[in-house]
DNA sequence: CGGAATCCTCCAGGATACTG
DNA sequence: CAGTATCCTGGAGGATTCCG
């Protein structure tokens, strides 16, 4: 079984005709809702740090989804990655211009999420109060 | 094994000494950025929809899915879920006005990820060529 | 110090079938 | 029409160990 069907989800960018960017935004919004992509992008945008130094500021995670993610951001070019050589070997972690251009966009979200949480969890705690009375 | 450790990740919800809303951020991108929630969200921006045409406008989405992310939606207070008693039922899913604060900053998002994506793509492709080099 | 490699677990998400 | 139930898979993410 080769996908010999027709492409299917990631394939129609645009599906709106009313210009909107749905899809687009969705891919975007997977990388920017991982776990700790965003939490990255908003530690460095304080300074650059290393790479322990970044684990240490960000409780919690681990090496490996650290370093994955850094990869991926690098990849992205959202991060500049520059080796100093010496002993021990030093490696810093910088945010690049778009990588900078992002804080924005995600800021707002995190207003949004903080005014939001009180209703978010009064309307959690709600909800679940009905579902026990059934 | 019964958790008897210390809170790790999700208990530290503000570590940052300066006020910044990091981990709480984390918790709402994570529910932002799910595969199909921010596109329910929008599409109900224009009008609310039944549950069938909801899935017909996001096309890709299984119901299992839809049905999912709709709860989850309602249980955070993002949209409302009207049942329309007749033959054949009709369940209305509207936005609420939380649900349609949120449409700002997301929207705020798509227009970075629209801008940034040559950018993004062209970054990509110069690192994986990078790889293939080495 | 800054990772890569390995192993494991959990859950988002898809497919299909059934129900009221 | 609007779901729920069941089964299955990939990959996110954690823990641990090894390496230059």
């Amino acid at each position: 079984m080769v996908a010999v069907e027709e492409p299917v989800v990631h394939d129609q960018v645009f599906h709106e005709p009313n210009g909107r960017d749905c899809r687009l935004v969705g891919d975007i919004l997977a990388r920017v809702g991982d776990k700790w992509s965003m939490l990255v992008v908003m530690t460095l945008l304080d300074a650059p740090l290393h790479f322990n130094e970044l684990k240490r500021a960000i409780r919690g995670v681990s090496q490996q989804m650290l370093s994955r993610n850094l990869r991926a951001l690098e990849r992205d070019g959202l991060l500049t990655r520059t080796v100093h050589v010496g002993v021990p070997v030093r490696v810093e972690y910088a945010l690049s211009d778009l990588g900078r251009s992002l804080a924005g966009p995600v800021q707002a979200l995190g207003a949004w999420a903080v005014e939001a949480r009180p209703a978010i969890e009064a309307s959690r705690a709600a909800f679940d109060r009905e579902l026990d009375k059934i």
